[in-house]
DNA sequence: TTCATAGTTGAGAGATAATATCAATAAAAT
DNA sequence: ATTTTATTGATATTATCTCTCAACTATGAA
């Protein structure tokens, strides 16, 4: 495994660590930007800008470059542990998260639920046989209030 | 209506003073810049970046200012006459029709279909009862091959 | 038709998001 | 411990888009 990883892994949250594993078995090394990366992106929990990131990491005084902050958000979109949120107009921000998913984000506070389920399928045989496209990927997001600002709104 | 718009109607395409006496019953002037845009995005149909719009315009020599373009995709854009694709990458292509609409894109070649209807209003219902959410927009779009692609990836 | 006015334009500066370059560095394999 | 190779960071650059403001022009009123 990573040596690197290995030395560090007492002082890293279990969230870290694991993706960190995950790039190392991708075959790229784990490196201390990365781990900023890493932890930034697992404290900030939810939906977050790379600005976001920078600024969390900036505050902590351990910013890598805001080129490897860029390239290791691309990386880990790539190995499909990051998935990148469409919001109505902002389409600049990121969750955590495995695989295939969507997104219920709150367009008063930002807070964000994520779902697996979107039920579209019938959708897409429907369209399939009517325009005859094969389909192969599909984005769902979904927007409103949550809770807390359906609340705050009432009042 | 507008004195600029019935000068000229008889050399335009009628999608083009269509989407004009739109913007004369907004409220907004009918200008050259305004109908130049309207032009050009009637004519590449099916899914236009504002660059492509640009080089359009060029082409035929009667671009107005870079501004100008985006100002004027903007005003379609909030007069809900332009809608804007959200692709899995690309975030800056748009679409002429009203209202709310959602699209197929061909991975391949870039053509497009919108379809209206997309079916998520139990996934809605289902979310707003779990997550407690009141969700008020959603964005729906799908990808794939079109049947001409299909075909050519085939042989 | 002409005029006054208020909305619009365009050039250029600037903001923001992201990538490219490349010498220096550091993680990993040996 | 040393070598190898991926990675980093500073900087320049590109792409997308907005801002500013003087000049302009479509529109409504005269």
């Amino acid at each position: 495994m990573s040596r690197y990883l290995e030395a560090r892994r007492e002082t890293l949250p279990p969230a870290v660590t694991d993706l960190a594993e995950q790039l190392a078995e991708a075959g790229y090394k784990v490196t201390g930007p990365r781990l900023a990366v890493l932890k930034a992106a697992t404290a900030l929990r939810g939906a977050f800008s790379v600005h976001e990131l920078e600024q969390w990491l900036i505050a902590r005084g351990e910013s890598p470059g805001i080129a490897s902050i860029f390239r290791t958000v691309r990386l880990l979109s790539d190995l499909n542990l990051l998935q990148r949120i469409h919001g109505l107009d902002d389409c600049h921000r990121y969750s955590l998260g495995k695989g295939h998913g969507h997104h219920l984000v709150c367009t008063g506070c930002g807070a964000m639920e994520r779902f697996e389920d979107c039920g579209v399928q019938s959708l897409i045989q429907q369209l399939e046989q009517r325009t005859g496209y094969r389909i192969s990927a599909h984005l769902v997001e979904l927007f409103g209030l949550c809770p807390r600002c359906l609340a705050a709104s009432a009042a």
